[in-house]
DNA sequence: TAACAATTATTGTAGAGGCAACCACTTGCG
DNA sequence: CGCAAGTGGTTGCCTCTACAATAATTGTTA
């Protein structure tokens, strides 16, 4: 339990540090990952509620997320051809030129902040337990997550 | 950094689980870790910038949280005598009650969806990792954190 | 085909929490 | 003592996000 209370202390202020990382970007964490997201798909874009579902936010949380990036430039809204409920968040030429502007900042805090402070067993172990737990979430309730 | 995405992923799920075991008692996860930072000092009252920052909470932030927990009659306001500008959060008995309660049900919760999936050897790793990264981090910012 | 259910996104509303401003009090220094 | 500086807590205003309701579209079935 003294494990548990560790992991929590850590979580409780690992983000306001990360924030910091990329706030000279203009961004927070959470459009960085919106970018994150949209930057891994082939085309660049996804789907309003897949999106939601990688990123573990509520539809209308997201509608509101996006409204920000879109209106910075970084993200375009674009609607599916195929379904016409469905609308894309399509990455920007602009929004890729910024994560690919602050990623490296992320990334250096990351490593900062966390994996240089350990060894290599220790994030070995790391990970393969919170893909354990990450893992038996997904299949606890019904939400399969980003299968790739 | 494959470890990293691991624990992204699983932070941004694990709360909302948490949060629906302690829901049964009238708690969210917020209040619950007041109650239980209240109920490790010998006489259940903590000063509201201690408690503040053993919750990496803003004074605002734990001025409203506190105004929750005390209409619910767990906790109360209690005027400091050493120093009239403090105020004192007093875990009431109904508050410890409370929490005798919930608590089961809330380690219960930690258990099954987190250290239950881990052998003792990840468990080790994790909680000497933790260890290190919560104490480089409040190095780095300036918050001393409950040193108890 | 028409009616009904399910899915997808947006909007209204409400709660949580941070920042800045403020007041009350304490401490330090002349 | 008297004033400035620092500390502790609350309040106004803002942003972020969830829930509920709504609208639009798709799928299903009689």
């Amino acid at each position: 339990m003294a494990a548990w209370r560790n992991y929590v202390d850590t979580v409780n202020q690992l983000p306001q540090v990360l924030e910091s990382d990329v706030a000279p970007f203009g961004l927070t964490m959470g459009d960085y990952e919106v970018l994150v997201r949209l930057s891994e798909q082939q085309d660049r874009r996804l789907r309003m509620c897949d999106l939601a579902g990688q990123l573990r936010l509520s539809p209308s949380g997201l509608t509101r997320r996006l409204d920000g990036l879109v209106k910075a430039g970084l993200v375009g809204r674009q609607p599916s051809d195929e379904d016409r409920r469905v609308m894309l968040a399509v990455l920007t030429d602009a929004g890729y030129d910024c994560l690919v502007e602050a990623a490296p900042a992320h990334v250096e805090g990351v490593r900062r902040h966390f994996l240089d402070l350990l060894t290599r067993d220790e994030i070995t172990a790391l990970s393969s337990a919170f893909a354990k737990v990450r893992d038996a979430l997904a299949e606890h309730q019904d939400a399969p997550r980003d299968p790739g």
